[in-house]
DNA sequence: GTGAAAGCGCTAACAC
DNA sequence: GTGTTAGCGCTTTCAC
């Protein structure tokens, strides 16, 4: 740091007091346009930086927001801090991020480190491993202002943005129907996490809708990885009565279904439809392209932010009204070849293409 | 902020000054056992939370180093951020991250920003706009450690982490060699960006190694994306001469040629062999899987904070040497299956059962 | 090994 | 509309 510049110095250049220039920088009502004017050109000319580390000591507002993250290596989590960061640098919030590795030590450690750094409120994505939440409730106690995004935990009462994976599910499985499909699978992501779990029920619920009777024989369990979805695959193949679709609970999975149908030589849309869930980016470039529930990532990173603001506006009224509010995103279909009608005899093909146009 | 605790409230209770307290905490070697263990039992007896600001104004350091990356929502940036702040936590140093969105004012504003947090250092990616540097010289000029990664700028004396862009285009290149196509074709990266000069440079270089006469018929300008992977393709084929391989300066390029074959019925690999640079996510998934060149993004990340630490240790000691260091990882090659050996008449197949392997 | 005292650069309550 | 003054909570020099 060599910059020495302060308030100071431009107060003596302009024979001012370094209150005075204080408040013309951060335009105060009642200082004179000629005097703000003044202060903030001879600012300028001296290079001035404003030092908001001296600033948040004294303010108690830091202008930060402490975000935690399982992994930015995570495409979703990538995207969701990019839409954080993208609002947060808009209204002069700076962002401070931490991964978890999923590990609860990590995420202990994180909360340390935003708590001493005074963040003004924290954005967070719960580890898988957590079970413990007792460092997330000696923030409320602290009344750090919180907010859960994706990963949330309905036993803390704590204001979350998530999306509406019933509602995902129940489309996707909705969308197959439709396009002819009538025994449709369905792979489980791992049940201890609420998406999934709702995942499921929206599933169970569309096919009911339809009078379709759910067949426990049709849930296969993965665990969100491209070899489960192979495995599902194996396991489908040898009922007695073969599906002819799945919704798989997520990207990866459906991916390893894709691989598994195709080991097969099975016919892709057609003989068998595929939907999964996440929209991650490699689903428009395999073969065929994978129909997906997009998670509106970057919508979520940015909602998220602006809870978090109002909670620390509520926050600095001390109203501490412990506002539960939980944003449900609506999910977003990407339709495209995989999941494209069934052939019933010999008509269709002429739906696929127009579907596949809509994505 | 509602937590009070200061090291004050200690010192009180124990009969001590602040000042006694302070070192204590910071493990100062002339504070005697005894009270170091007294002082850190009142600590957190009493929840004391230590507070950074406070440090921060009073020691001018911050212990915050400041990333500047154009998108976390691009895989390969997520991916170094992963890096830097896996490190970076593990030494007790916080990161504050920024997006310019590939543009040179949110660059600006992120120099802005972090000066006035008071960072320790900054790490920065170009963004691709950038054409005046004078918010980096700054930087420099007050002598804040900078360190540049992936996207750098020789004329900047500023030290920097990059992947031998030109080793692994030589490699991927002289890899199509021995796998027996002997045509091969290259798409080129935008050159105004050194990385994809390099690129290009590699590949000449391993053709002329091999005895190949460079052919400037096989060279297509392309701009990083599918649709000019499908251009080259288009290109290719209408030349007296078609190749029967190409090097794509970047992933998705090449996932474009390999669309473009797949609509012209090639074979791959066999006919056809392509091979890509990025290690995208998607690679492994498409097929044929994509062979590629692997950037060390999460290596690249610790590199470069590694570096900037020692840029912040020399700058305390006033050396002020301009440490002009240049670190150059090795890239790594990840063989798959659309680079597989070329079919002459009749045999292989079992090499490239093999090399698939390898991946 | 500990105390005393000064001050990092800013903001804000209180004057007038 | 501007000056005065008192810290925010910590580190650090200088004592002894």
């Amino acid at each position: 740091m060599s910059q020495k510049i302060t308030i100071h110095d431009i107060a003596r250049e302009l024979n001012l007091t370094s209150g005075t220039v204080s408040r013309a920088l951060n335009d105060n009502s009642r200082i004179s346009i000629k005097t703000k004017k003044l202060v903030k050109e001879k600012a300028n000319e001296l290079k001035y930086q404003r030092n908001k580390i001296a600033s948040s000591l004294r303010s108690g507002k830091s202008q930060t927001i402490g975000v935690i993250i399982p992994s930015a290596q995570m495409n979703f989590f990538g995207s969701v801090v990019h839409g954080i960061e993208l609002m947060a640098s808009s209204i002069g919030y700076s962002i401070m991020l931490y991964q978890t590795e999923e590990t609860t030590v990590l995420e202990k450690k994180a909360i340390e480190t935003f708590l001493s750094a005074r963040v003004d409120g924290i954005l967070a994505s719960v580890a898988k491993e957590t079970i413990d939440f007792s460092h997330y409730h000696e923030l409320q106690k602290r009344h750090i202002p919180l907010v859960f995004f994706d990963r949330t935990n309905d036993e803390m009462k704590v204001p979350s943005v998530i999306i509406d994976d019933y509602k995902g599910a129940f489309l996707a499985t909705e969308h197959l129907i439709k396009n002819g499909y009538s025994r449709i699978a369905h792979v489980l992501g791992p049940q201890h996490i609420k998406s999934f779990q709702d995942r499921y029920r929206g599933y169970e619920d569309a096919l009911k809708k339809h009078t379709i009777k759910p067949d426990k024989k049709l849930i296969y369990q993965g665990d969100i990885s491209i070899e489960s979805g192979k495995a599902a695959v194996d396991y489908f193949f040898q009922l007695s009565k073969i599906p002819d679709a799945v919704f798989a609970a997520e990207d990866y999975t459906a991916l390893g279904v894709i691989k598994g149908l195709k080991e097969r030589k099975i016919k892709m849309p057609g003989d068998f439809g595929v939907i999964g869930f996440a929209n991650e980016n490699f689903g428009e470039h395999i073969t065929p392209s994978l129909s997906s529930v997009d998670q509106q990532t970057v919508q979520m990173g940015k909602e998220a932010l602006g809870l978090l603001i109002k909670l620390i506006a509520i926050n600095e009224g001390n109203i501490d009204i412990g506002l539960q509010e939980k944003i449900v995103l609506q999910p977003v279909m990407h339709l495209r070849e995989s999941s494209a009608g069934k052939t019933t005899s010999g008509k269709l093909e002429t739906f696929n293409v127009l579907l596949s146009k809509i994505s």
